[in-house]
DNA sequence: CGTAGATGTATCAATGTAGGTTACGTGAGT
DNA sequence: ACTCACGTAACCTACATTGATACATCTACG
């Protein structure tokens, strides 16, 4: 199944975004993620919705980030982005009234909604912050 | 994203199998999953290769279950329908030697890794055994 | 102003994967 | 022999993400 590396790219972006000042162009980020313009904006629509950038139009426009770096988590860009399905497993309902089907489905819903609440509270205990301050740490220049 | 129903379609069809001795043959399984014979071969041929069940050609021949049913987690049944990939959620990997990049994935990674073993700690800690007798309390005869 | 630069968005194509479908070979029982 | 059933390959279909193109709209600059 083909993942989606848009959590990963926003990250990336907005870690570059913070070590420069600078307004980017979806331009410059297109070519900063090897794609191309519109589907920077179609992402990064996800977190001027949320609050997170802000963009401007004309001369001098692009993206700037629009928050304090230590008050978003991974996890708030993580739905910013709107990723609705975080598991590649999922049920079968071809008899949705069959009991046998419902113990079973009940049984891999737990599994998954335990995985995923461990998931969500890893991606809340970091924040973009951090993360700009372990690449310091790892890569002091 | 599609989802991949496989483990739910196989712990369906276990779970039937136990309930009544009699091989399956694969139509009858696939008319219980609504699909048809050859995916059923198809997604089945992963549970002959771990010895979960049996399958045995001509007149009478079907599908017949191989294990102790105590023994068998969710988890082997998962590992033996061979998914490969457990999340939706991927990596950019546009800029292979780009630090930033290498932070942002280490950081998702760690946190996918600590949901994934706990999913399969999940999975590992309920038996087939454990299901048929939920079923059995939850609906019963 | 007019023009160039930038986003916002709609639309279509490419791509990858699970599942569906068909077909045929092979072995087992009657 | 014939029928039943699995084993497997090949190809198609459906669907979601991403890529690509186009165009409207807004903004700054000269």
């Amino acid at each position: 199944m083909r993942t989606d590396s848009r959590l990963s790219r926003m990250l990336h972006v907005l870690l570059h975004m913070a070590r420069d000042q600078q307004p980017k162009t979806s331009q410059q980020i297109a070519t900063m993620l090897s794609t191309n313009a519109a589907v920077v904006r179609r992402t990064m629509g996800g977190l001027r919705r949320a609050g997170y950038v802000q963009s401007e139009k004309g001369h001098g426009g692009g993206w700037r980030i629009a928050c304090d770096l230590n008050q978003v988590s991974l996890y708030d860009i993580y739905q910013a982005v709107g990723t609705e399905k975080i598991f590649t497993i999922g049920f079968d309902h071809s008899h949705p009234d069959c009991l046998v089907e419902r113990v079973v489905n009940d049984a891999i819903g737990e599994a998954l909604s335990d995985a995923e609440r461990r998931l969500i509270k890893r991606l809340q205990s970091v924040s973009l912050g951090d993360l700009a301050q372990q690449f310091s740490r790892r890569y002091p220049t």
